[in-house]
DNA sequence: TTCTGTGGTCAATGGCGTTGTCATAAGGTG
DNA sequence: CACCTTATGACAACGCCATTGACCACAGAA
């Protein structure tokens, strides 16, 4: 049958046959992942991408998306990868690397974070897309310019990224999450947590207040402070005058 | 109609009407909670957890399942909570705040790692149940012990937690994925990233060799690390001598 | 023994991703 | 300009999913 689309890469080698859809568009990889992205932004509730209702965003056959993408996956994994192009492209490239990896760290958190349903769906991906070793690429490049030398810099590296994507993915879960279920999850610090006799739970009643305040909002701020605290540390030994020998 | 069961707390009060199913087995919370870990420990695919399925693994009618939860959001988090419940049983509770958090949290990440399905669906939820009550306590009761007041104490442990839930995520997503997935997004490293131009992609060539390594194991034992690193130093200050004043 | 209402079953609804098949127009070719 | 090829859009169908309403058997209280 041979629906699945050709090599996503070299399809720019041939010109496509752009034959527009019964209500007119023209469909294309990029304006699918688009409308892709503006459907999950306007939230919609619980499950605002499927296959059925971007087509019919696109105003055009649900089945016709399975021309460009090969099933959602590779669907997702495209808009996963237009996400990290407009994250990186809203990126400084100045100041510290200490100011820089906290800078690109929330970025990403707070893209993700916005695009709850992508987040799930993508954050434990690897695209293998342009803007994905774009940012490899530049995200590398501070930790090496840094001082840190390469296998430190691969593996540092490593955990920042993992660091905010899982944060990342944490926080938009609970974005994600339909009104009624955030409610009681969010609910529970006060209705629940709060209220347990000090006899039985002594901790919790004492952190009852700064518990309950602290866990309506995202803890990776203060996680990545701490995370990039060790680093310093850690940087400061690599590139210290030679303790040793 | 009333389908939604009772209270799930003061169901002890009264008897359940314990008739059994056509093939003979009597249901219960915690034969359905069971036999969901047990699915889910099978893996098998993708959606290992299904309404239906968990139905026919009980010998019952798929519906039955609602006569003792809401609906599946109700079920997911009564098997969460049984996992902190089986994750709490198994953490020690000798030596000092750093080993004991480390120790813990090395615990309730394997412990979702290994049940990934799980832990997709839970990670960021509040249960509200017994287990994940005594495990708040228990995680608070660390921090204080370690000499933090209640308000630091409520945010690292925020910080704590959701860095371990987020890098359990991350990786129970990787873990999840079907087979064919996992072993393109792994291959990556070496198949695409190691091959790059060193012209184009010069720090990516240059930490080609470390980065395939570090990238298929999990970068949480580390982070971690560096992580209580800075909570070290944070300590540091807040049990210091009068610095100030 | 009778009565009550819990809880197991059946059937149906409306959603989902995906695919087999067909039809048609776009683009290259002359 | 007409022809042919084939990429690509549309339709209909399949099998899965969660959830619900109606029915009724039977366990336990009286």
């Amino acid at each position: 049958m041979d629906r699945t689309p050709p090599q996503p890469e070299r399809a720019i080698a041939r010109k496509r046959r752009r034959r527009p859809t019964k209500s007119g568009v023209v469909l294309s990889h990029e304006l699918i992942v688009d409308t892709a992205i503006r459907l999950l932004n306007q939230g919609g509730g619980d499950d605002a991408l499927t296959v059925r209702r971007l087509g019919t965003a696109l105003g055009a056959d649900p089945s016709s998306i399975y021309r460009y993408f090969r099933d959602t996956d590779d669907l997702v994994l495209a808009v996963a990868d237009e996400l990290i192009g407009r994250t990186l492209a809203g990126t400084r490239r100045d100041g510290g690397w200490r100011e820089r990896l906290r800078h690109v760290g929330e970025h990403l958190h707070a893209t993700y974070v916005a695009h709850p349903k992508v987040a799930l769906l993508a954050a434990s991906r690897v695209t293998r897309r342009p803007n994905e070793i774009r940012a490899v690429e530049t995200g590398l490049a501070i930790f090496r310019e840094a001082g840190f030398p390469p296998d430190l810099a691969a593996r540092h590296y490593h955990q920042f990224v993992d660091l905010t994507l899982g944060f990342a993915a944490l926080d938009a879960a609970a974005n994600a999450l339909p009104p009624e279920a955030a409610a009681a999850d969010r609910a529970a610090w006060t209705a629940t947590y709060a209220r347990l006799d000090p006899r039985t739970h002594p901790h919790i009643s004492a952190c009852a207040v700064p518990l309950a305040k602290t866990m309506v909002t995202s803890a990776y701020p203060g996680a990545l402070a701490l995370f990039l605290d060790g680093l310093e540390a850690r940087l400061a030994e690599v590139t210290a005058p030679g303790t040793g020998r």
